[in-house]
DNA sequence: CCGTATCCCCCCCGATACTG
DNA sequence: CAGTATCGGGGGGGATACGG
């Protein structure tokens, strides 16, 4: 499979499993706590409310493993470790800015939709 | 909360939910195969490979309840029932389908980064 | 401060069977 | 064709305890 025929809608198509790192809350909110610089763990936790320690530092790992954030640590007692975007993880952060726009700009008229529907 | 407050990452804020929504794999290719035009319940089927039928049904019923989707049936036997996007749904799916190309673009880059990362 | 390890529950989701 | 209903397994993810 060529790099121009990725397709998300092929169910084995590894651009699929991309859209699903994507598409993990955790993710979109801790790429976009580091869309305004560089942050310290406790910093991101204290910003994405709700986050386990578990699912961040899982979410961190996979963010770095995709190459989309930078873990440095800094060899001192007590530990700090700073995670940065990089330049692949801009660029993603990039295209889902918009999205995050999105969803607050569209809330209330989607809350509506919702009651509409419901008292159906 | 006014609508300017909405911030995703409040646990309890109702834009974390849509953030949700937009997050669901399924819906995301759901959008993306009704952004050519309305379509049946089985093209839709066809098209975004390894859906089960249960996931697809619950799917649709969401994007329908949040207004992105509307559902129209023809009352022929067989039944025929199509769904077609709402202007909601085309203006996300004007924010999603930029989130689509950088996964298929950026696939082979981030998969190289995964192997040297799992290769430490 | 920044994790890792373990337990365990919940619920998502696929599989299957059935219907208008 | 386009669903609904039901059951059950698997894993995501929270809570907790512990380590460097």
């Amino acid at each position: 499979m060529s790099a121009l025929e990725y397709s998300p809608y092929a169910a084995a198509c590894p651009s699929r499993q991309l859209l699903d790192r994507i598409g993990d809350r955790w993710s979109v909110l801790t790429i976009g706590t580091l869309a305004d610089g560089p942050a310290r763990y406790s910093a991101i936790a204290a910003r994405v409310q709700g986050v386990s320690q578990k699912m961040l530092t899982q979410t961190l790992r996979a963010l770095e493993r995709d190459g989309l954030v930078t873990r440095t640590v800094f060899p001192e007692i007590p530990p700090h470790v700073e995670y940065e975007l990089t330049d692949r993880g801009r660029s993603l952060r990039e295209v889902l800015k918009p999205l995050e726009d999105w969803a607050t700009s569209h809330m209330d008229d989607v809350a509506i939709s919702r009651d509409e529907y419901d008292a159906r």
